[in-house]
DNA sequence: CTAGGGTTAG
């Protein structure tokens, strides 16, 4: 016994762990010799060796007959094979072992969910009890844990009726992995529910329930939760700090400043923390703040990891701070934290945002493997330095690397062919767009008005703006329809067309002024007729003048140029039941016209009509709108 | 003479 004590001081390092492998003979039925070499391998693999030492080991010692009937020694391989990334291995032991127990499943399980294989932890959790092993609370730790990591609510639903089933809810680890499974899957209402019920909290419970919050975006309330549990006994720590993170972009300063309250209470002994806090002052565009937080790492005994270098890179780049950003690359070659694929993106960007191309290139052109961020990230370098046909180039050498691009590599492409005045590669990879199955998004309609406002291209950059417009208003996107437009008035396209939305049988229909594309075409007009006479009884006059002022001229004598929320209206009181309410939306204001028409039209047809535009709602009743005629 | 297995996060 004293011996392996003296033997478990050396085993710190791998190339001692490998050194006692060496040593170790071959297991003999004979009792004292099997339990040294068992104490010996248990104390090897507790420390979690590398893959290279364990193998040997394995070889070594571990021959299946052994493992039939040492299930002790087979669970410490399977874990250490897990640590390894060899969820295959780990399965192969676990399938030897004919003595099983629910802490084999138990650990099989973790392996698989440590390692993203989430179906397969769940196929083991379904398959245990039909071999007559019950699940325990471990078990069900497991699973929801795998439920998280697969945002599959579904699962999480099951194992929870489970959980309340074998009565196990009350268990505090359990409880802590419902919260941070309903939180995951969006179910913020449940996973309070499971917090609020819980009869024991520790700091895990409160950190998973503020990353929920953090998660959906819910940031005040992730701070409160943040103040209520230093009201109670128990402190924040850098867990904390890190559940609060996602949320943690764009916030107020207020909120930065909790956060930073936060950080300086802590004992600021893990690099986590740092970590954190630099990443926030990055998020809520405070480089400078970041960039001196982590020169202040080394004064107070904290190294730098892949992480801190990670999350100040960008830092720098937004401050064009390339000597400073030079220096941590340095730092980076001397702790041999290169090769990194983060890091080298990140050094890539960091590059090019302080103009310094030639050393982004140098990155690139090092690295051993390279993701679509790496591409695009050269891709947006060449860019953002007016090399429109060297960006041009980098993205065809991606795809004959065979990687796919993405929305993203799109986007980079197309800016830089829009920086570079290059209209037909613009043209041609907006339309390569298709063949990836990629649907342009507003980022890729700005790129392509913007190349074509700079090229003169006025009415072909109206002509995306229309297609743009339409997409968004479908998806009711206002504000993009509302940015887009911005960009067109800066690049001097005046004339924005009105555009509004109806639902009807789940569809959204789309009209745009003066619109005479739609199906139904005739009838609206016909029926708009109808309805402009009837109003004429109640004193209305068409306001043609004032009202008109967003379509072309010469439709303004023709009862054609028609704003779009009344083709909106007309067509609803057409396709809908008497009494029906109608809803519309509009990408501009209502104009004065169109709302002393919507009242009138209100009043004739006996229906409610409600109208968002950009500003507000407006409800009309009975020949009166909500606003009051002020708006 | 019954171990062995568990939750949040940068």
């Amino acid at each position: 016994m004293k011996a392996i004590t003296t033997l478990s001081r050396y085993f710190s390092t791998g190339k001692q762990l490998q050194v006692l492998v060496s040593s170790i003979q071959p297991p003999k039925f004979v009792p004292q010799i099997a339990a040294f070499t068992e104490d010996l391998c248990a104390r090897i693999l507790n420390q979690y060796p590398d893959i290279k030492t364990l193998k040997k080991l394995h070889c070594k010692v571990l021959t299946d007959d052994y493992l039939r009937w040492n299930s002790s020694l087979g669970i410490k391989l399977m874990r250490a094979y897990s640590a390894c990334g060899e969820p295959v291995i780990t399965r192969h032991i676990f399938d030897e072992i004919t003595d099983k127990n629910v802490v084999l499943f138990n650990v099989m399980i973790r392996s698989y969910v440590n390692n993203h294989l989430y179906r397969d932890a769940f196929l083991v959790y379904k398959t245990m009890s039909s071999q007559g092993f019950d699940p325990d609370m471990y078990t069900y730790v497991c699973v929801l844990k795998a439920s998280s990591g697969s945002d599959s609510l579904w699962v999480g639903l099951q194992v929870h009726s489970a959980i309340l089933k074998f009565g196990m809810n009350s268990n505090l680890f359990v409880g802590n992995g419902l919260v941070a499974m309903y939180g995951k899957c969006k179910c913020l209402k449940e996973a309070r529910q499971v917090f609020d019920e819980m009869p024991r909290r520790d700091v895990v419970s409160w950190n998973s329930m503020v990353a929920g919050y953090a998660q959906n975006e819910r940031f005040n309330e992730a701070l409160d939760l943040c103040r209520e549990m230093e009201g109670s006994k128990l402190k924040p720590n850098a867990c904390t700090m890190a559940s609060l993170l996602p949320a943690a972009a764009n916030t107020s300063s207020d909120n930065v400043f909790y956060v930073k309250e936060m950080f300086m209470k802590l004992a600021k002994t893990s690099v986590i923390s740092w970590n954190v806090m630099i990443a926030v002052y990055v998020n809520n565009t405070m480089p400078k703040e970041a960039m001196d937080l982590y020169l202040q790492m080394d004064a107070n005994g904290i190294e730098p990891d892949v992480v801190s270098i990670v999350s100040v890179l960008p830092a720098c780049g937004d401050l064009s701070a390339v000597t400073q950003g030079r220096g941590i690359h340095e730092y980076a070659k001397r702790k041999k934290l290169i090769p990194n694929l983060l890091l080298e993106n990140a050094l890539i960007d960091m590059y090019a945002k302080c103009g310094c191309l030639r050393d982004a290139r140098a990155v690139f052109d090092q690295m051993q493997f390279r993701d679509i961020v790496s591409w695009t990230s050269m891709i947006s370098a060449y860019g953002m330095c007016g090399q429109g046909h060297d960006a041009v180039a980098v993205f065809a050498k991606m795809q004959n690397s065979g990687l796919s691009p993405d929305s993203i590599a799109f986007v980079s492409v197309l800016a830089a062919c829009s920086h570079a005045g290059l209209l037909d590669e613009g043209r041609y990879y907006f339309n390569l767009m298709h063949e990836y199955g990629i649907t342009p998004k507003l980022e890729h309609f700005a790129c392509m008005v913007d190349l074509l406002g700079r090229a003169g291209n006025i009415d072909e950059a109206y002509g995306y703006y229309v297609l743009l417009s339409n997409i968004y208003a479908k998806a009711g996107r206002w504000q993009d329809v509302a940015a887009i437009r911005s960009i067109l008035q800066r690049k001097g396209l005046k004339k924005i067309p009105g555009i509004s939305n109806v639902e009807l049988n789940d569809h959204v229909h789309t009209f745009l002024a003066g619109d005479q594309f739609h199906p139904q075409s005739k009838e609206i007009y016909e029926e708009l007729d109808v309805l402009v006479g009837k109003m004429k009884e109640f004193g209305y006059m068409p306001e043609t003048d004032s009202a008109l002022h967003d379509v072309e001229e010469e439709d303004k004598e023709c009862h054609l140029a028609v704003h779009s929320e009344k083709l909106a209206i007309a067509f609803a009181i057409l396709n809908t039941k008497p009494g029906t309410p109608i809803r519309v939306t509009k990408n501009l204001r209502v104009c004065g016209d169109c709302h002393v028409a919507a009242k009138l039209i209100s009043k004739i047809t006996k229906r409610e009509i409600v109208i968002r535009d950009t500003h507000r709602f407006h409800h009309f009743h009975d020949g009166a709108c909500s606003c009051g005629d002020y708006w």
